[in-house]
RNA sequence: GGGCGAAUAGCUCAGCGGCAGAGCGUCCGCCUUACACGCGGAAGGUCCCAGGUUCAAAUCCUGGUUCGCCCACCA
């Protein structure tokens, strides 16, 4: 069997995952045998395509779940979507808007008709990206939002918190988005610093000559004015309360009144009243039992309340009104003015506060339990500094309006009755009014916010309201990976469902995983352009390079800015693992570990070192990996295998692998345990590559590295003294290689090597070791002991134990040795000189841990040593 | 207005009380038969600034500077 000398990712991935998903090994099934390890997807909107905040956040999610699989829990990953009510909506709007059509054109049941068909044909993109990636999620029990059970579901949670009064109908002011024609709740609003005006107008004062100024930035909601207030203790205006003002244009009287509300600093301290088109106004209005007027439509244009100006777009009247007022004299100013103005999340077209009956939810009881949850550590965040913004919400949660004036979505199971105006709240259609009796009863027109069905997912997605093993076994989700900006949207409103409805939190761990940038640190982003397919990425580099690049890259708490110099580093390692793969199947065949032992083989100190490091290996991919701190993970598995696997490991055993060495099967054994060992480790973050090569072993642990239990650090691998022996070698092997390389020796040319040492323990380490120098150092003699003399001018380096003599003859470049000496000398006088202000200070000898004082003073005695070495060597060289 | 995060090698970033690190880039030398997608070596740092705590600070505290992100009903 030969391989190509390259890895070439094209075909293999797909390949692989299909053997997987074909044999089943996706599966989570209830078995009691095990331990349950469960992670429900943040699901994607139907009708969008992965980026790379997806695909990080899958590579994490996958990571966890197939080490938990392989480290044999009964892991299930439960996949699905959402149906993205306004998103979706919005998307086959546009649709239609090409061919001229609106969704009114079609009537509700047609419209829904077609965004079904959307769904069907483009919803299965999400489950294919995510296949694409490697996510080993159990297909079978994808769920969509909108299935039927996932509504049945909804309406059960509906009429159950209606009945306990969490839900209500009430007139409020809400945040209506004209172009998406729905309310929205306070978090879908972002506000965003925009440049306008501050106008101030005069209202003057009936019956006098006076007048009373107020400065507003929406002078067009002067037509829906009821008032004007000032604060109760505002002495300039004293006198005026309880008079009548006019409203200029209009001609409306509006009383004066005091309200605490109003801020005496902004503008003139007086405040033009409009209840029904801001929050504060509202409020204001129902202490003092005002009036409200709705001077809108759905769209924001003016309706028959603006009298002289209806039918105009917002704009539109808010500029005749200033022509007006200007023409009246009334408007006194306008200033330039920046500030914060609410748009709508999904279309980013400017919000208007409206008044309108909607349904809400009363948070702060349900908010209580999933406070405690966190702040007793049931629940954990990490990083943990996400729980302070986590509380700050909660702590402060406002009733959040759950009805949208949507035709996509699940439609609120609510009934009007038309004889006697009563409600009926039912899970199942009802065929009269609960109260009456009428059968005039009409169903409320609007659909539920999409985060309602969301805040359910963690059961509703397991078979709830039905009671389910999956349910007993598998809830509470063991993991939950996500994007820190849903935090509200989605975490918080599952951990207080979750409490409500299962009275058992939802998930145990929440990982706030990191913001994917692109190279110039620009957030991805599709409508910013800066969105790069991870698709595309996976074509050109393929997805396990993608994979390990994301969870290397990222840092608990950071922002990772993906560069595709990383990817390709990632793509070398790939194909680094590959090369020292083939080199071990090469050296591998008619090899056969069975019946063999670590303990009956002639273990050599490279074999004894190199499973001492693999035991530490292992030891710290699970302790970080218990910990998500992915990138630690990716950096231990890229370090031990690049240098301590390849750089010394292969090539020291090298000779041994040739044919009739005595210790050849030692190496073998070793050989084979570190692949196979490695492969398994190496399996969460790079999958498809790893069943590529783990099919290519000779001898299979198990059918699918997949299936393979994850590796265990055994603690008779672990041999400090090897590791101890192997660093003097080492280092004494770069000793000599840094002299060649400064003296510009290619490494054909072979040296005379020198190494004086008075330690008997390093003299007979070296001897043992001979081969070593020769393999990796090019040496062709070499002498060791106490009294080696060092030859005349030959260069040299300066260790603890040891000093290394390269005696190169004629080649000898004099000036380049001495200049390294230099600098050599100048860095170690510096570090000896701050050991020794150490050492000097009585207070750090008083004070410090014995074990570091004796650290440092052993320190500054090899540094003086060295110092003195070095002093002498450049006096040789006639410096 | 409040809160949070970042600032470390030319670039991108780890490290978060006890000898300043990695990858990429740069420079020098190598086709040493697993890998030139490679091997060996090297250069390169006021750890943003100013104070403080400590025997000891890149790391902890205070105050700044610059950048970024959240939250908030000054119309």
């Amino acid at each position: 069997m030969s391989l190509p000398k390259a890895y070439e990712h094209k075909g293999v991935e797909d390949r692989w995952y299909r053997f997987w998903e074909e044999r089943g090994y996706f599966r989570g099934q209830v078995n009691p045998k095990r331990n349950p390890f469960s992670i429900v997807i943040p699901p994607p909107n139907v009708t969008g395509e992965l980026h790379f905040g997806h695909a990080l956040n899958n590579t994490l999610q996958d990571i966890i779940i197939r080490y938990k699989r392989m480290d044999g829990y009964e892991a299930c990953w439960f996949p699905g979507t959402d149906h993205a009510g306004i998103a979706t909506q919005n998307v086959v709007e546009r649709e239609l808007a090409k061919e001229g059509l609106t969704r009114h054109d079609l009537g509700r049941e047609k419209f829904i008709e077609r965004v079904w068909s959307w769904k069907e044909k483009y919803g299965h993109r999400i489950r294919e990206q995510l296949k694409a990636m490697g996510c080993s999620c159990d297909w079978e029990r994808e769920r969509f939002t909108l299935d039927e059970g996932l509504s049945k579901a909804v309406r059960e949670v509906f009429v159950r918190l209606y009945e306990e009064g969490y839900i209500y109908q009430g007139e409020r002011i809400i945040n209506w988005c004209p172009r998406c024609q729905t309310a929205l709740s306070d978090i879908e609003v972002t506000d965003e610093e925009s440049e306008g005006r501050l106008y101030h107008i005069a209202y003057p004062i009936e019956d006098s000559e006076e007048a009373i100024v107020i400065a507003t930035t929406r002078p067009e909601t002067m037509l829906a004015d009821t008032a004007v207030a000032v604060h109760p203790k505002d002495e300039r205006y004293e006198k005026l309360v309880g008079k009548t003002a006019i409203l200029p244009l209009l001609r409306r009287k509006l009383p004066l009144i005091a309200d605490e509300a109003v801020d005496r600093e902004f503008g003139t301290g007086a405040l033009k009243v409009t209840p029904a088109h801001d929050a504060v106004d509202f409020e204001i209005a129902q202490r003092h039992q005002l009036e409200m007027i709705n001077i809108f439509n759905a769209d924001a244009t003016t309706n028959e309340k603006a009298g002289p100006y209806q039918g105009l777009d917002r704009y539109e009247c808010r500029k005749r009104v200033l022509e007006d007022l200007k023409r009246e004299e009334r408007l006194i100013k306008e200033e330039l003015y920046v500030y914060a103005i609410g748009h709508c999340q999904r279309c980013h077209t400017v919000v208007e506060p409206i008044l309108s009956k909607q349904w809400f939810m009363k948070m702060t009881e349900l908010a209580k339990p999933a406070i405690q949850a966190v702040r007793k550590g049931e629940i954990e965040f990490i990083p943990k500094r996400w729980e302070k913004i986590y509380f700050d919400w909660m702590e402060n949660i406002k009733d959040w309006c759950i009805s949208r004036q949507l035709w996509w979505g699940h439609r609120i199971p609510a009934w009007h009755c038309d004889d006697c105006g009563e409600l009926t709240v039912s899970r199942k259609t009802p065929k009269a009014c609960s109260a009456c009796s009428s059968k005039n009863i009409q169903q409320d027109e609007g659909v539920l916010d999409t985060w309602f069905s969301s805040a359910l997912w963690p059961f509703s997605i397991m078979g709830w309201p039905e009671k389910t093993p999956e349910l007993t076994y598998f809830y509470p989700t063991s993991y939950l990976s996500t994007a820190p900006d849903i935090i509200f949207f989605w975490v918080a409103r599952m951990i207080m469902m979750g409490l409500h409805f299962m009275g058992k939190i939802p998930f145990r761990v929440v990982l706030f995983h990191s913001i994917v940038k692109d190279e110039k640190g620009r957030r991805m982003s599709k409508s910013l352009g800066t969105g790069v397919d991870p698709l595309e990425l996976k074509d050109q580099y393929g997805m396990d390079a993608v994979r390990f690049t994301l969870a290397y890259s990222m840092s608990q708490g950071q922002d990772l800015r993906l560069s595709l110099a990383d990817v390709e580093g990632a793509r070398k390692f790939l194909n680094k693992i590959w090369n020292a793969t083939r080199f071990a199947l090469m050296n591998l065949e008619g090899f056969s570990a069975k019946g063999l032992t670590l303990k009956q083989l002639p273990l050599q100190l490279e074999d004894r070192w190199l499973l001492s490091k693999l035991a530490r290996t292992i030891e710290a991919v699970r302790a970080h990996l218990d910990s998500y701190e992915f990138n630690v993970v990716g950096s231990t598995l890229y370090d031990f295998i690049w240098h301590d696997f390849c750089d010394w490991y292969l090539e020291l055993i090298k000779p041994r692998l040739t044919e009739g060495a005595s210790d050849k099967r030692a190496a073998q054994y070793v050989l084979y345990l570190t692949l196979r060992e490695t492969l398994k480790l190496l399996h969460p973050y790079i999958p498809f590559l790893t069943e590529e090569l783990w099919q290519k072993l000779p001898e299979k642990e198990a059918e699918s590295v997949m299936i393979a239990p994850f590796p265990r650090s055994e603690s008779a691998w672990l041999d400090p003294e090897a590791e101890r022996s192997m660093n003097i070698l080492q280092e004494l092997i770069v000793s000599i290689r840094t002299i060649r390389s400064a003296l510009n020796v290619p490494p054909g040319k072979q040296a005379k090597v020198l190494i004086r040492t008075e330690e008997p323990a390093v003299e007979r380490l070296i001897r043992e070791h001979e081969s070593f120098f020769q393999d990796l150092a090019w040496v062709k003699e070499l002498s060791v002991g106490a009294h080696v003399q060092r030859p005349k001018q030959a260069p040299r380096k300066v260790l603890e134990y040891a000093e290394v003599f390269v005696s190169l003859d004629s080649w000898i470049d004099l000036d380049r040795q001495r200049d390294q000496l230099r600098h050599e000398l100048e860095e170690l006088r510096q570090k000896l000189a701050s050991t020794e202000r150490q050492l000097n200070n009585v207070e750090f000898l008083a004070k410090a841990p014995k074990e570091i004082v004796d650290k440092e003073k052993a320190k500054s005695e090899e540094l003086a040593a060295k110092v003195e070495r070095l002093e002498k060597n450049l006096e040789l060289l006639g410096v």
